[in-house]
DNA sequence: CATGACTGCCC
DNA sequence: ATTCTGC
DNA sequence: GCAGAATGGGCAGTCATG
């Protein structure tokens, strides 16, 4: 198969808004790949290289991509960024400069979808000296075979972001009209193989047989649900049902945790392994479970100081979770608790499809727990907003994250963000900042400033501290009079430029805003020390001037405060 | 050998 | 992670 | 109601640079 061919179906799908439409587009086209190409054709539309199992990772960003625009258009780097905050997509760049460069002596051979996928997989599995600029020429020499719409969509690969409107949904539900499948098995297929060019194959191969009894793999990470979020009890009550199982969110990271025959493997919620980085984990669980059956439960892995019986701030256990060396001298130093809280498989059965309240019971049966190393999530189960609300209050006061929402006659629903599953987080504080920089947008939002560099005052010096930037919160569209879009604040701030650095504009501080957080963390990044977590735009102060933001001194006390 | 830029992935 | 938007 | 595409801080690892 053509590159050619699949940067059409690309440049076709781009264009198309209507999630109907894509679907109908793409189901014809996957029925026609020739198997050939399956795996490689399923790759590039899903805008990945590498299997989320496979721990090589691509390794090229913007910068490198610009790199190689560069050498092969002969333009320097500062005129491709340029373009690049004028276009917001590099994929635009590429493509605008191919189709306008001297088409000379240029020996242009037909790339294939094969080629660009094998390309790819060759730039990833580099390594050692020299890798980067091996990677800037593997790239450049795709780009130089190409033509002006391939280049659009090299570069996107190189991304790994297509930026054509597919995500993983809309590829399951080609795939189940391509074959005539109900999407939920298609999703399901997916779900356990992560890997659509090889349900295809499958679903080819073996027809409609392939739906029946789908059950998760030993060994293989599955896709997992995901929550949605509430504002309040009595909306997270509405979306699950009542009664509901109500949990403590703890703030760490979530793992799915497999007992292959007595072997146990550890995936986070990307599917990456994280088995090495944890075998104070693995040996809490050979404590607490027998292995004798196989299982796939799913857990929480928290910061736990057991001197002061304290979950320990999400920064500290996020030092372990990529860690390759010193694994055992952080195991020490960051001593970590599991809390499980759900289990899909159990000797040899699937549980999906069983009701969450008897997932639940199982776990009780199957985990001894041990404090400070493995217990259940605490939780309660109740109708009442006034037992909910007193259980939220106490997760707060306790320093939890918030809690959880679920409905006890939920099925599993892997890879979804469905309503069987609510958080809910308190209510937080918010800071009047002043704006002092910006960044201009990308995709959808090319020619808008759309990131906004914050700054509190230092009461004694006067002097602006940066404390992180904001980019969230604002509207795209004006429905209302008083939504303020990225474009007002474009307008607003672009006569208060001061100068331009790339993609980076820096302000004159005039435009005050309040800005709503979930935490402040002590950052290495930016000036004031302090940056916010989660940051996002509540509304603009026109009434308040640099003199009345919020100030350090404040910030500090919020920071101090929160510790508890 | 130390540092910084870049990337990918946790939240 | 949060938020907005189109369907 | 959901999927998709924008956007945040900060961590470790890798490679380049000086």
């Amino acid at each position: 198969m053509k590159f050619e061919e699949l940067s059409q179906l690309f440049k076709k799908l781009e264009a198309i808004s209507e999630k109907t439409g894509k679907v109908n587009v793409l189901a014809s086209f996957i029925k026609n790949i020739p198997e050939d190409s399956l795996r490689e054709a399923l790759m590039l539309i899903s805008g990945s290289i590498f299997y989320p199992w496979e721990e090589r990772k691509l390794g090229v960003g913007e910068k490198l991509v610009m790199r190689a625009i560069s050498i092969v258009t002969g333009i320097s780097k500062e005129k491709i960024e340029e373009l690049f905050v004028k276009l917001g997509d590099l994929g635009l760049v590429a493509e605008k400069l191919s189709s306008e460069k001297k088409q000379k002596t240029i020996f242009k051979k037909e790339l294939t979808v094969k080629e660009v996928y094998e390309t790819f997989r060759e730039i990833g599995n580099l390594e050692g000296e020299g890798t980067i600029d091996k990677k800037v020429r593997l790239l450049s020499n795709l780009l130089l075979h190409a033509s002006p719409l391939e280049s659009r969509y090299i570069v996107r690969i190189a991304l790994e972001d297509l930026k054509i409107g597919v995500g993983e949904g809309i590829i399951i539900e080609s795939i189940a009209s391509a074959y005539s499948l109900n999407p939920e098995d298609v999703e399901m297929l997916y779900a356990v193989y992560n890997d659509f060019g090889e349900i295809i194959y499958k679903i080819r191969k073996e027809g409609k047989t392939v739906i029946q009894n789908i059950t998760p793999l030993l060994g293989k990470p599955l896709r997992v649900m995901l929550a949605i979020k509430a504002e309040s009890i009595t909306e997270a009550f509405d979306v699950v049902g009542r009664p509901a199982m109500i949990e403590a969110k703890y703030d760490g990271f979530r793992v799915q945790i497999h007992n292959i025959n007595g072997r146990l493997e550890l995936w986070t919620r990307r599917l990456e392994n994280v088995t090495k980085q944890f075998p104070d984990v693995i040996s809490f669980i050979e404590e607490s479970m027998t292995l004798d059956k196989p299982f796939i439960i799913e857990a929480e892995i928290v910061g736990y100081d057991q001197r002061n019986k304290k979950y320990l701030p999400f920064q500290m256990i996020s030092q372990r979770i990529k860690r390759k060396y010193d694994i055992e001298r952080m195991v020490k130093e960051i001593p970590v608790e599991a809390r499980v809280f759900d289990v899909v498989y159990f000797d040899g059965k699937s549980l999906m499809n069983v009701p969450f309240k008897d997932r639940r019971n199982l776990l009780e049966k199957i985990i001894n727990p041990i404090e400070g190393k493995i217990q259940l999530s605490e939780g309660i189960i109740t109708s009442s907003d006034k037992e909910a609300q007193d259980f939220f209050n106490e997760a707060i006061e306790r320093g939890l994250e918030g809690v959880m929402f679920k409905n006890l006659n939920a099925p599993y629903h892997p890879g979804r963000r469905v309503g069987y599953m609510v958080k809910l987080k308190p209510t937080k504080e918010t800071l009047d900042v002043v704006i002092v920089g910006a960044e201009w947008g990308e995709g959808k939002r090319g020619g808008w400033l759309t990131s906004f560099t914050i700054a509190v005052r230092d009461e004694e010096t006067g002097e602006l501290l940066e404390i992180g930037e904001v980019g969230s919160g604002f509207k795209e569209k004006k429905e209302n009079p008083d939504d303020v879009t990225f474009e007002d604040m474009t307008n607003m701030l672009k006569n208060y430029i001061i100068r331009s650095e790339g993609k980076r504009v820096y302000i004159s501080p005039k435009v005050v805003i309040e800005v709503i957080y979930d935490e402040i963390q002590k950052s290495p990044k930016y000036s004031s020390g302090f940056a916010l977590r989660f940051p996002r735009f509540v509304r603009l102060r026109p009434d308040r001037s640099v003199e009345d933001i919020d100030t350090i001194t404040r910030v500090m006390e919020l920071y101090e405060r929160q510790k508890g």
